[in-house]
DNA sequence: TAGATTGTTAATCGATTAACAATC
DNA sequence: TAGATTGTTAATCGATTAACAATC
């Protein structure tokens, strides 16, 4: 109940929180004052009860009959997810991958900000990506520890991946958002989040050999 | 115990198996000839007995005291996931992030060959992108008929999606992969496979205010 | 008041973890 | 034989689903 406190949720409701604030914000964005759970559940194809129990963990709460007032819930799950305030991060590896990554304006409705991006070859540094310059690897420990970064964004190629990891972690970067199939190696006050796009197609390719839809 | 019978895995087990077979083929390649479970799970960092159960869903039998067979075990989850005969996929929206995943060599190792892009927009059609041309995305759904395509990409802007998604449907793709935010509706038979960056950076967020690493 | 929605408590389900017998 | 590993059975944990009282 202490104000500051932090109640920690489990992973399938930390991936639902941001669709609710998608929806939520596109909700306000149309003027509306309040939004109920309801609502919600059957806006997004969740069960109305997961939609309470979600929201309940934020620390939002609620009024019988209304709904949860829209900018109060927004707020709540923004500050939740520590989104409330953006997070600086940097990119490392600008192939296809980082670049398409630099040119997402999404981030910055979710927390983040790539404030640069590194790579280690001559013909990509110095190059401008969607309005930043590519810096050289090498300097990138440095900078982060003179701009406290918090997160890395590794897009480089697995085989130089837990060497530019560990660079992360000498320039003090506290979480790795790791895209490489590499398996890595940090310090367990390190946090990593490995984006597997093999995992989610081996999901989509056994559900078409069972096929069965999304019943 | 039929030879075609296939059991149905959970997402969690599924999410694991492209761990699984990226270490195996890797061994494989060093000319190892057994792996035991209790090795994969040292070397990705996962509970053994995790890795066991798994692998034993895939219908493999190991031997104690040596492991399983590796190529044994490579096909059983190839086969598993229906990785192993390629299944073709078309990709819609040819910006930034479609072109990284024309240009990602590995899929064809994970069962999927994009056969083909389409675009909507005249500068972007008729471009060649990663050794494709891209095509009017108005003969999608004609071309996927006649082509038997069972997948698509779409790598489209939000607005569209719904849209391009229907003409997929209507195409007889029987899975999209979901790249874009929109929440999507298709008949019960078509399975979604939505790729939610902002839901992996929820995760990773949390735990970075938190301050807890992956303990 | 009537009714829809919240928030909580209990029940069910599935995944993870633990224990151990079987096997080479 | 001894010992490592498999495969299975049981226990625990957490998430989902269900039921219902409280509230505006």
């Amino acid at each position: 109940m202490s104000p500051m406190e932090h109640k920690t949720a489990g992973v399938p409701t930390l991936k639902r929180l941001p669709l609710y604030l998608r929806l939520l914000r596109r909700m306000n964005d149309e003027g509306q004052k309040y939004a109920s759970g309801a609502v919600v559940a059957r806006e997004l194809g969740i069960d109305p009860i997961v939609v309470r129990k979600d929201l309940a963990i934020t620390g939002a709460v609620g009024r019988p009959r209304l709904g949860f007032q829209i900018d109060e819930i927004i707020s709540a799950i923004e500050e939740f997810l520590g989104w409330s305030n953006t997070t600086d991060a940097f990119l490392v590896g600008v192939g296809h991958l980082g670049a398409a990554l630099l040119g997402y304006q999404g981030f910055e409705q979710h927390g983040l900000r790539i404030v640069a991006a590194f790579d280690s070859n001559p013909d990509i540094i110095g190059t401008t990506v969607h309005g930043r310059t590519v810096l050289d690897v090498v300097q990138m420990p440095e900078l982060a520890r003179l701009m406290h970064v918090q997160i890395g964004v590794l897009t480089v190629t697995a085989s130089v991946a837990q060497k530019v990891a560990n660079a992360m972690v000498e320039g003090g970067i506290r979480g790795i958002w790791n895209f490489t199939p590499a398996t890595l190696d940090v310090p367990k006050n390190v946090i990593l989040q490995r984006e597997e796009l093999a995992s989610s197609l081996a999901v989509l390719s056994h559900r078409l050999l069972l096929g069965r839809g999304s019943d």
